[in-house]
This record gives structure tokens, sequence and C-alpha cells, in this order.
DNA sequence: TGTTCATATGAACAATTGCTCATATATTAA
DNA sequence: TTAATATATGAGCAATTGTTCATATGAACA
């Protein structure tokens, strides 16, 4: 009532309420959409998906992708920054490797997600 | 040698080749970064995770967050396309709930990844 | 029927994003 | 040192995205 984001009356105030103290602190939340905007990109998830298999040179996997070896150093960086992958240097070859299990866990329980068998259609038409 | 991609010689063509054979389908790679997608934003986010607490009308979130009913009814929108949401219908007002139990999953993965003691920073500046 | 109200939606706009291109950095070898 | 090469990075641009604003839809009720 009278509230300025909402023209509604219906507003269950006592769910609201409750609602807000079990909710995470908003950094929280802020910090988990930025690992998923990470996980939200197709070459990056490819990168990822890459790596899950082998440690792999910066060359190795714009070939792969068939991308340009700039676009892929860029995403690189993107992971590097949201500690999802390590690098190691070899004179002046880079390869890179997932940094850690977790990496594993988010990607296929959203793997599970996406196959299960209920016509999912992810079009944002 | 000769790329298109990449000027480099240094290219490990057999674990290419190897890598080429064991990833999955790019189809399947695009799903899922279009899931992934879905929960990089803050907003769907914090929907997600009040839903996570209870049952709520669009007006009620629209308080909670302190957005307004507009923003928000978009955000359901495609949060209900990618199926994370199912919605009820009492009169006018329309009652949204988290979908499935992969959500509370997959969140709770990328939580974990989040706190854990490692100095994290997903500053993506 | 017409009015009210909760929600949905299209258009427009600003902000963000991912790529390309050119160039910088860093390492190796001559 | 200079040349060659693997990778990194800044600027610019096109495409995408999230919000606002105005309006449409649809349900309850007088």
């Amino acid at each position: 009532m009278g509230d300025e984001f909402c023209s509604c009356d219906i507003v269950h105030e006592n769910v609201i309420e409750m609602v807000k103290k079990k909710m995470p602190q908003e950094e929280k939340l802020y910090d988990l959409a930025e690992l998923f905007k990470v996980f939200g990109d197709t070459t990056r998830v490819k990168i990822i998906s890459a790596l899950f298999e082998a440690e792999m040179c910066v060359c190795d996997i714009a070939e792969l992708l068939h991308m340009t070896q700039s676009a892929i150093s860029h995403q690189l960086r993107v992971l590097r920054q949201a500690r999802l992958v390590k690098h190691r240097k070899e004179g002046k070859v880079v390869f890179y490797s997932l940094d850690d299990e977790h990496i594993k866990a988010i990607f296929n329980q959203g793997l599970e997600h996406i196959l299960e068998p209920r016509g999912f259609e992810y079009a944002i038409s």
C-alpha cells in the first residue's frame, strides 16, 4: 500500500519479512550471479569443456574452437579472473587447465538439468 | 601451421584431436551456457533466492527487492522460459515458485565455490 | 456492462559484452 | 642486440541485455 515500487494492494507482508530474514546477504547473491555469468557464454563453456579433457595452450584452444588467438586470450582472462583456470608457462607457451573440482560439479549439475527428458527449450526468443 | 585462426606453430594436434572427440556436442554446450546465463543476473538470482524460501506473488517480489513490478515481471518471464519457476493463478494474483530441485543443487554448488576460504574476487574489472 | 486492479508485454534507451584489429609484452634464438 | 613468435591487451564497434514507461490483458466485482 502506497509503495513506490508496486501499485498492488495485495502484498503479503509476513511472507516478505520472513523471506527477507532468510535470504543470503545481497553481496553473496551478487557474487553468485557474477560466477554464473562467467559460465553463461558459449565460448567460455567450450573452453572449460575442452580443459575438462586436457591441459591446452592458447593456440590449441583457438584451433580447436576455430576462433582467433585474441578472442580466446580475452576469454581466458575472464576465466582467470574468476579463478576457474590455472596457467603454467613453458617458454613462450602458456598452458591452461581447470582450477579445481568445483567447476566439474557445477558443470555437471547444469548438464543433468539440460539432459532431463522434459523437452526443454531455452529459447529466450 | 598456416592455420587461419592462430598464427602459432606450436599446435598439439594429438591433444586437439583427442579433446575434439571427447567434448560434448556443440548444441549441448550452447544449451548449458544458456542455462547459466539465466543464473548470471543479480535480479534473477535474488528472485530465485527468494522463491527458495517461499512462494510469492509478483507484487511481493517487487516490494522485497525494491524494484518495479514491470522489471520483476520481465525477469520472471525469462525464468519461466527456462522452466526454472512455476506459476499458479489465484484470481488476479499470480504466485511463483521454484520449478524443481535442480535449481537448489546448481545454486548451492555455486555458493560453496564462492564461500571457499581462498580470497576469491570475481571482479571482472 | 464498466471499473478496478494484478500482471504481462512491446518499444526505446543506456549499459554491458564479445569480438576484431592493431599493437604491446615476454621469451627464445641467432 | 635484433628477429621471431606465443600470448596479452587496449580501443572500437556491433550485438545483446536489463530497465523504464506506456499500455494491453484478464479477472473480480459493482
